[in-house]
DNA sequence: ATGGTTGATGAAACTGGTTACATGTGTCAA
DNA sequence: TTGACACATGTAACCAGTTTCATCAACCAT
């Protein structure tokens, strides 16, 4: 029962002709209810619900100068870790009263660019970008657009957009500390792209110049869970087994937690595995994922606030680093030890029939 | 060296005017370039880059009556799954040339109708939902507004909406048969909260009446891997031991499987899991899930072009079921068998120093 | 009765684009 | 030389709202 009148949308004026009103009257009762009169009123909302009014957004805009939402460009939404940045972005930007709209980029300059245009073209306020690396275009749409953009995922006062993020070679070099703090030396790192990923850039950096100088491998694989069960089958076929497996990022943590299991190879007890990003699941991986918690969440959120600011006040915000923090589960322990880690395969109790 | 002038944007008049054009000129160089002759197009581009011109969204959607995005409303982001959805939505929408504005609803019904409200307000041009129950608000909302919406994660071609999903019930039941037909008899069933969620409720209707008839006992614990790993725990002490599990989805099946592994517990030789989903990462897990693939990609791009198949040609869609398929891995087993099952706990051969 | 104030409403200008239509110029065939 | 026609450009109306300012009636104090 498709009622196929190609009915043209009601506007402002056949409201305000079929209440008797001036268009004046009709926008007041929207903006300013308590200017108009009761009664009224009354007969402008009734005309309103007969004709199925709805106001344009783009017609309010037009006179606001505003739209109300905020563009975010990410790598991927495939990630928990973006998710999770969108996740809090978006509950905070709700705050005020500010929505978000998600473009992917594939970790890919060119259709980051062309995704920001279309963010632009569409009318965003403001955008939240991922990284240091951009597209040239890029960089020249924000400066003729003037548009508000902050930069996620590391920090650098220097940049020439405001940075809210962490230091990622540090929490890369915390997560060795903690590897050499315990004794090992032959260490194994696994890590997404690094051509394309400046953060992976940056943490394996961090690596450097370490001082116990550890010996490292480096394993590059794709960053998912099964490049993570690629990585961990590689590294158990090496010449020089590590001791322990650093993963510069959590999903490939898991992914050599899986696959070491699969083999029969015991986590801590023969390998340490430690990881960088802190999902919500790393808690409850088994075991335990020792990693380095990134404030991805405060992230989001501060994101949210700096570009809802700039977009207000007009004011660049000031850069922000946020900490990031050692989390020491039951993945790591030192070398030599040898069934001596308190939460590792605990054996089984008193459960079952 | 902030330029504290508060400069009024520059508008197509301004544009105009420096170029010595006229507005409809102006308008030209950008819409149909090829109308324009080169010299003055020159002239006008040169005009746009010096004043930092950006065309207005708002304006161009005002007169075209577009406004180039769509929103979707999923209760949370931090579920796999529906990350997987808005992915592979946003880059369908992509090659209709429309955005996506992504909005959650924390599974309630209120904040889902503000949330709509919110990106009706904005412009929204579609909307997708997912699951059936829903605000009256919201339901009033998109009837006055005549807005696109089109309903997922679900299949019903009754509902007052167009629905693109999976039959819930049917996908619980394929897993359920699966553990019967391995000869499991007294099955966990570990769900999220149901009164909040339809789709759960519907899984867990799926499983009645089924034939031969099973003896289920059923653990509700928040959709997380936490949740799995309570679960878990709280299955191993209960008083008649299921020899299977059966979650209600991925997540909770990881936080079973973890929480199994925790306890020294092996799957499958001791315990069958099976799970529901077939996240990215379940094939990689360890052991390897056996689960009942949902379709939520094709979902999703199948929502993204209802939506615009719906905006662009005002036809309502026809509502689409998408099937589910068991995907058998290895943590699922026969009763009775002991180390009878290939891929699991396979003896670590000659790896290590 | 007069003037001042308040409250409700309307007329019209305005936002920043697009576009129908009009105008003016140059080229070419008759 | 003239008419036809294409091409480039301009004028002004238009989209659907908001907002300024004016108008007018009612009320109250003088």
């Amino acid at each position: 029962m498709q009622r196929n009148t190609p009915r043209k949308r009601a506007n402002l004026r056949d409201v305000a002709a079929s209440a008797g009103v001036s268009v004046a009257t009709v926008s007041r009762v929207m903006n300013a209810p308590e200017t108009v009169a009761k009664a009224t009123r009354k007969k402008v909302e009734e005309a309103m619900n007969s004709l199925h009014w709805v106001p344009s957004a783009a017609a309010r805009a037009i006179n606001s100068g505003r739209t109300r939402f905020v563009g975010a460009l990410v790598p991927t939404l495939d990630n928990a870790i973006f998710a999770r940045v969108l996740a809090s972005m978006e509950s905070r930007l709700a705050t005020h009263r500010l929505s978000l709209v998600v473009a992917t980029t594939d970790n890919d300059p060119v259709q980051e660019a062309e995704k920001a245009k279309g963010l632009v073209d569409i009318g965003a306020e403001g955008l939240m970008i991922s990284g240091v690396t951009h597209a040239p275009e890029f960089y020249s749409l924000i400066e003729r657009s003037q548009l508000p953009t902050v930069s996620t995922s590391f920090y650098d006062p220097g940049y020439r957009l405001p940075t809210i993020g962490y230091d990622n070679a540090a929490a890369a070099r915390t997560a060795l500390t903690h590897l050499t703090d315990l004794g090992h030396r032959r260490i194994a790192v696994v890590h997404g792209p690094s051509a394309s990923n400046d953060r992976t850039r940056a943490r394996i950096s961090g690596l450097e110049g370490h001082s116990p100088k550890p010996d490292l491998s480096f394993f590059e694989v794709q960053l998912s869970i099964a490049g993570g069960c690629e990585a961990g089958l590689a590294i158990l076929q090496a010449a020089d087994q590590p001791s322990a497996v650093l993963c510069l990022s959590d999903v490939l943590a898991s992914g050599v937690l899986f696959e070491l299991q699969r083999q029969g190879v015991s986590v801590p007890h023969e390998k340490s595995v430690i990881g960088l990003d802190d999902l919500v699941g790393s808690a409850h991986l088994f075991p335990e994922l020792t990693t380095v918690h990134l404030p991805v969440s405060r992230m989001g959120a501060a994101a949210a606030d700096a570009i809802a600011s700039w977009v207000e006040t007009q004011k660049i915000p000031e850069p922000s680093l946020l900490n990031s923090d050692l989390v020491v589960r039951a993945s790591t322990a030192r070398t030599g030890t040898i069934g001596g880690h308190p939460v590792a395969r605990r054996a089984r109790t008193d459960f079952g029939k």
